[in-house]
RNA sequence: GAGCUCAUAGCUCAGUUGGUUAGAGCGCUACAUUGACAUUGUAGAGGUCACUGGUUCGAGUCCAGUUGAGCUCACCA
């Protein structure tokens, strides 16, 4: 057995050596056969009987070196696959760079093209397209280069980038499919416009902001005198939109209002008349009780006229009242549409100051209140978002809904933490359809193709329009009309014109399972995947778009486990950002610390869900810890020297050592009480990976290495191997010890190894391997 | 407004289906050690388990309510 040399645990000569020797062979290959020491071909390991276990990484954003959340997530992703490899398994982890779409574009001009006074706009389409690529590739490398030295043992030789070409064309294959399937379309529909990125975008990248605003009383007159009220009031934070009105609302339960409902209303300054309709989603409290209804521009008001339309449905046709909208502002959030030329092309804001004066002109302002509201702004550009109807491309998803809550019940899909899925649920439920195309160039662009040029425009009435031009005259574009418009990968040939929109970033990454496996030929045998890790905030994003894909391709979830890790806080425990400067880079913590201690601070307490910080006080504790595990095992080995590990190297369980040895070696109280101690703890170990346990099982490994293993333990046999066996009874005492000490410091290194495996490594190849840095611990022997 | 999570030592947090005297790390105090390890050891101080009720032989743990914190969602236009 070789002896480890003197003074402390040095952490960084031993964490590059061991790097070294992992990448020295094809040992992150799930090919790799463990038996034979050799690479088996693909049908080998696709055909071998021995279970699969696979993962696959969520891809970090390729514009940037991986953040401390990519960093930390990969250390759990990295233990189990670690664990299941000393199962026996064939793991693989498949590692992946993301374009990161609206994110990767948005970065690229502000880094490096603003630095240079450009902008998009100072180059072709391609010529941009092919410098973020570039830039990116060179990120790629720095990106592998820390996910290799944090120890994520993945294949890289199966690395995959979103923008490969046989990603781009599984990407857009997919778009054709469910084109054809009917599942994606192309309409009228109102969308999130966030007017600074010139783009839709979905529910989800959208966040609330609170805001003062203001609350303004509008009378607005009915069309005849009845029971003596000739008006209504109505409270609005938006009076501008009052333009786009297509009528008033009020709860059906309202007794203030009941018998105004079926008359109508005059539209001030328009003087359009506006019929008086009801809705539950009315609140009473609210202002008056009264809503303006303004389909174009609030969600809210486009899904009480799809209610309301469709509550018209099954009556005569004379008293249906359907409600239509008006679309009022355009895409540069200016007015526009069948309103007074005054104010057309005024923005939004300007609008409002002239329409509350002109209400006021007309005695139809009756008051102003002071109120906070929580308006929608884009999560990227931080824009004020535009609610309007615009043609998009959308996926519908009511098919989904479904199947998408059935794995939650039947447990096909199970989430870590439990409480997500209520989440998740909701989510759901709540999903609306969802707009896929982006007005921007880094990203796959539509596999689209017109027959000329395509113009959307808001017509006299306020209807958003979209007409093509073909051979110099304009027409309505009718999108199942082949001879105008095709969905195809390839142009149709000369004359047809692309659509100029990108997918949105989450269309490409919601497959990224499916594409990984599918491009390695591996749907078959790894398909669903077992786990799948990220952030909760991923939950309702890209989680729930996997997810919609992977059941739409294969009726299954791309994966049978979701664990949710908490988000990483700082060391003052807010959540970590540069900007914050609660911030711990990489580099320092690997230079200060060790890879390994960084790990253990990942695990070390931690629960699915539960935020955790990196602090250097707790990598301060594990760099220590490691110390210790280092001393522990100098002195372990410089007892044992003499000891024949060959008998005993095989043993595997407690129960077996003591049948070995029943009758021949007799070991002490505090022997038996060390083994009984290991068998727990190993029982616990196994457990702890079957439900996501890793705070608990790390916590425990820790406590009981030091204080039951080196405080105890080690204590009480220093005289037993010291002696100088002369009788034989103290002989044999020493032996016993002996067989405890190695059997002890084995199992640990076995059960430390997922979480710390660099330290373990170089530990174990010296117990164990003579120094022969052959074949890596975790193939060595099984768990 | 709704949902979720949380409230345990100075700080960060464990405490699995209720079960002796409530635990760990860091920090603090005293002492020790040329030892495998000062990146150490031994001992110690420090808690009304947010509050109030309830269930129970027994509650940090279960139930209801209150207060406070955080997160998420949302139809207060």
């Amino acid at each position: 057995m070789k002896q480890l040399p003197q003074g402390q645990y040095n952490f960084k000569d031993t964490e590059n050596k061991i790097l070294k020797f992992w990448y020295s062979g094809p040992f992150f290959k799930p090919e790799f056969n463990p038996k034979t020491r050799k690479v088996d071909n693909f049908e080998e390991y696709t055909r071998d009987s021995t279970p699969k276990w696979t993962l696959v990484c969520p891809p970090p954003n390729a514009y940037d070196r991986p953040h401390m959340g990519n960093l930390s997530g990969y250390q759990y992703m990295d233990a189990m696959g670690r664990f299941q490899r000393m199962l026996g398994n064939r793991v693989l982890l498949i590692p992946g760079k993301d374009h990161a779409g609206i994110e990767g574009e948005v970065s690229y001009i502000k880094y490096f093209l603003e630095p240079q006074g450009k902008s998009k706009f100072d180059f072709t389409r391609e010529e941009f397209f092919n410098q973020v690529y570039q830039n990116q590739q060179h990120f790629i490398q720095l990106i592998r280069d820390d996910e290799q030295r944090v120890g994520l043992s993945a294949d890289f030789d199966r690395d995959l980038y979103t923008m490969d070409p046989k990603v781009i064309n599984e990407v857009l294959s997919t778009f054709v499919q469910m084109y054809k399937d009917g599942l994606i379309y192309r309409g009228v529909r109102i969308v999130n416009w966030d007017t600074k990125s010139q783009s839709a975008i979905s529910d989800s990248q959208c966040e609330r902001k609170k805001v003062q605003g203001k609350l303004y009383y509008i009378k607005y007159p009915l069309v005849s005198n009845s029971l003596g009220i000739d008006h209504l009031v109505i409270a609005t934070t938006r009076p501008e939109t009052m333009l786009g009105d297509t009528g008033v609302v009020v709860n059906p339960t309202d007794d203030r209002y009941k018998s105004l409902v079926g008359r109508k209303a005059i539209l001030p300054i328009v003087n359009r008349e506006i019929p008086i309709i009801t809705s539950g989603r009315v609140e009473k409290d609210f202002g008056t009780g009264v809503l303006k209804l303004t389909p174009a521009h609030s969600s809210e008001d486009y899904e009480i006229m799809l209610e309301w339309n469709k509550s018209q449905e099954d009556l005569l046709n004379a008293d249906k009242v359907i409600i239509d909208y008006v679309n009022i502002i355009d895409h540069n959030a200016r007015l526009c549409g069948p309103i007074p030329d005054k104010y057309k092309g005024l923005t939004t804001k300007e609008a409002r100051e002239v329409i509350v004066e002109d209400l006021r002109h007309l005695g139809l302002l009756v008051k102003e209140e002071e109120i906070t509201q929580n308006i929608l702004v884009s999560e990227r550009t931080g824009a004020v978002i535009e609610p309007l109807m615009a043609s998009q491309w959308f996926i519908s998803v009511s098919r989904f809904k479904q199947r998408m809550l059935d794995i939650i019940k039947t447990g096909e899909l199970r989430i870590y933490p439990k409480y997500a899925a209520n989440k998740y649920i909701s989510w759901v439920t709540n999903l609306r359809d969802w707009a896929i195309s982006r007005n921007l160039w880094w990203g796959y662009r539509l596999p689209v193709w017109y027959r000329g040029v395509v113009e959307e425009f808001i017509d006299d009435s306020g209807k958003v329009r979209v007409r093509i031009n073909i051979a110099g005259d304009w027409e309505d574009l009718d999108p199942n009309n082949p001879d105008q418009m095709r969905v195809q990968i390839e142009s149709p040939g000369d004359g047809w014109i692309q659509d100029e929109n990108i997918l949105d970033t989450w269309f490409s990454s919601g497959q990224w399972p499916l594409i990984c496996l599918s491009t390695h030929g591996l749907m078959d045998v790894a398909y669903p995947t077992d786990v799948l890790v990220s952030g909760y905030d991923l939950l309702i994003k890209w989680d729930l778009f996997m997810i919609l894909f992977g059941i739409y391709k294969t009726n299954k979830p791309p994966f049978k486990n979701l664990y949710l890790t908490g988000l990483v806080k700082g060391t003052d425990g807010q959540k970590m950002s540069k900007s914050r400067g609660n911030f711990v880079p990489i580099d320092k913590i690997i230079e200060n610390y060790g890879v390994d201690a960084f790990r253990m601070n990942c695990y070390y307490q931690n629960r699915a869900g539960r935020d955790y910080a990196i602090t250097e006080a707790t990598l301060k504790t594990f760099r220590n810890f490691n110390n210790k595990i280092w001393n522990a095992s100098k002195f372990v080995m410089m007892n044992i020297g003499d000891l024949d590990i060959s008998s005993i190297n095989s043993i595997k369980s407690v129960t077996e050592l003591r049948n070995r040895f029943e009758g021949t070696i007799e070991f002490s109280q505090e022997d038996l009480d060390m083994l009984d101690h290991l068998d727990k703890l190993d029982h616990e170990f196994h457990s702890s990976f079957d439900n996501f346990r890793f705070g608990k099982i790390t916590e425990k490994l820790y406590a009981s290495f030091w204080h039951t293993f080196c405080d105890v333990y080690l204590e009480s046999v220093k005289s037993r191997v010291k002696v100088n066996a002369e009788n034989a009874s103290d002989h044999e005492s020493r032996k016993a010890a002996q067989i405890v000490l190695f059997y002890s410091l084995k199992s640990y290194l076995k059960m430390l190894h997922p979480f710390i495996p660099f330290i373990t490594e170089e530990i174990w190849q010296n117990l164990v391997e003579d120094g022969k840095y052959e074949i890596p611990m975790m193939y060595s022997e099984h768990l």
